[in-house]
DNA sequence: TCTGGGGTCCTAGGACCC
DNA sequence: TCTGGGGTCCTAGGACCC
């Protein structure tokens, strides 16, 4: 294969330590300390500083199991503030975009950015400048890195938040240091390489980037590891395979589930709970313009208890494809009828809206009747309405008003820095 | 006491049709 | 009684991502 065969040129920007840092800019005293973000009801670290890294705090471990050792060094945790980050993340965004408009927002906090047609040379300075504007104008720190794929770019990424000595930017481009990135990333660290591939390939002698892209035996890859996996070692030679996508997809499936702060024992709690995610998701399917014709509703006790467990599931099909929050409550309610069963303590549930169609395509059903324009209106009006006055000012009566048993824990959050107008803060 | 939430894509295999 | 093959569509499950 021919490296280098297109002139394509891609820049991954991440943001480090994403959540960590938004929550740093409003607290400066934070900068260079240890601290986390945790995910809901405070459960497990989302976000990690370097120096609480350091301390040897995996990605993803419950927070109660290091509880001692986070005071013992000074640990600073918060609860997660979505609204700050995703307000966060549209300013980083933004700022990036003025750099140009072939911008593909990969993740809340990345972006790739399709920079074909700069010379080489004066990439570097390029991306040193992106750097520095959106640092200054956001406040939020981040990693660029440079070749010619997306996947190269990941690994010159990955490389580039680890190595003091780069500032945060490594450019792959040229291909004999960019052997030098593929020997030093970790079969696990190539994007799209996973636990289970990984253990597949060391039996295979690839324990590197660089054994992978060298392998010489592609039918094997493409059997083992599918199409993608083919084509995630052509990306590593330099030769995309995966294009930019600037447009964002309309989702195919949207779910909304939460962990309860306490065991539920009672269907009450938990149609109040399926209310809930309801209006969430189908809130989020108004907003890309689709409808459902399918609603998938699931509760579990917890897999962590030594108590008797339960995985409960039901799906029902809308005839009529729909966005109304009461229809789809309807038939939630049905499943969680049908799924639900007494004396297990519950601690989890959640909705999922599938078989999404465009709104305007919707099938005709000979047994129900679409979504009438008073449907429409209605919804149309308590989404403006909780999009600015703040969410849930308007919701279905059968969310409940207590939401008791469906609270979360969150006892370390943060002020609403940006997002709510009581919470802003004073500059004097 | 205490363990997150939301997505995508691919493939195999069954259902169904001719 | 038993027997063919090919195509399409759909779904479940696995793997992976952040």
């Amino acid at each position: 294969m021919q490296e280098n065969s297109s002139n394509k040129i891609y820049a991954l920007v991440d943001c480090n330590a994403f959540f960590c840092s938004c929550e740093i800019l409003f607290r400066p005293d934070l900068v260079g300390q240890p601290v986390g973000v945790l995910s809901n009801n405070d459960g497990c670290f989302v976000s990690r500083t370097k120096e609480l890294k350091r301390l040897g705090v995996k990605m993803g471990q419950p927070y109660f199991k290091v509880k001692d050792l986070c005071e013992k060094n000074g640990v600073t945790v918060f609860s997660s503030n979505f609204s700050l980050y995703t307000n966060m993340s549209d300013r980083v965004m933004e700022t990036l975009s003025e750099f140009t408009p072939n911008l593909e927002v990969y993740s809340v906090d990345e972006a790739f950015l399709d920079l074909s047609g700069f010379e080489n040379h004066n990439i570097n300075d390029y991306v040193k400048k992106i750097k520095t504007v959106v640092e200054k104008n956001t406040g939020i720190p981040v990693s660029i890195g440079v070749g010619p794929t997306k996947t190269l770019a990941k690994v010159a990424n990955n490389l580039a938040k680890k190595s003091e000595k780069s500032q945060g930017i490594i450019n792959v481009l040229e291909p004999r240091l960019r052997d030098v990135a593929l020997k030093r990333t970790k079969i696990e660290d190539v994007w799209g390489i996973g636990k289970a591939s990984s253990a597949k390939m060391k039996s295979l002698g690839i324990h590197n980037a660089f054994d992978f892209k060298d392998f010489k035996n592609d039918k094997l890859i493409q059997k083992i590891f599918t199409k993608v996996g083919l084509q995630r070692k052509e990306e590593l030679s330099g030769c995309p395979r995966f294009e930019l996508e600037t447009r964002p997809k309309k989702k195919k499936q949207i779910m909304c589930s939460r962990t309860f702060s306490q065991g539920v024992f009672d269907i009450e709690s938990l149609r109040e709970g399926v209310a809930h995610y309801v209006s969430t998701a189908s809130e989020k399917l108004r907003k890309q313009d689709s409808v459902c014709s399918s609603v998938e509703v699931f509760t579990r006790t917890s897999p962590f208890k030594n108590v008797s467990q339960y995985y409960g599931f039901d799906q029902r099909v809308i005839l009529s494809g729909t966005s109304d929050t009461r229809k789809i409550i309807k038939y939630a309610f049905q499943a969680l009828n049908k799924l639900f069963k007494a004396g297990f303590e519950y601690k989890k549930a959640g909705v999922r809206l599938t078989k999404i169609t465009d709104k305007n395509q919707t099938q005709m059903s000979l047994f129900e009747t679409p979504d009438s324009g008073d449907s429409e209106r209605l919804m149309r009006a308590i989404d403006f309405i909780n999009r600015k006055e703040g969410p849930e000012t308007i919701k279905v009566a059968a969310c409940g008003l207590k939401d008791k048993a469906i609270k979360l824990n969150r006892n370390f959050r943060s002020p609403r820095y940006v997002s709510g107008w009581n919470q802003i803060k004073k500059v004097l």
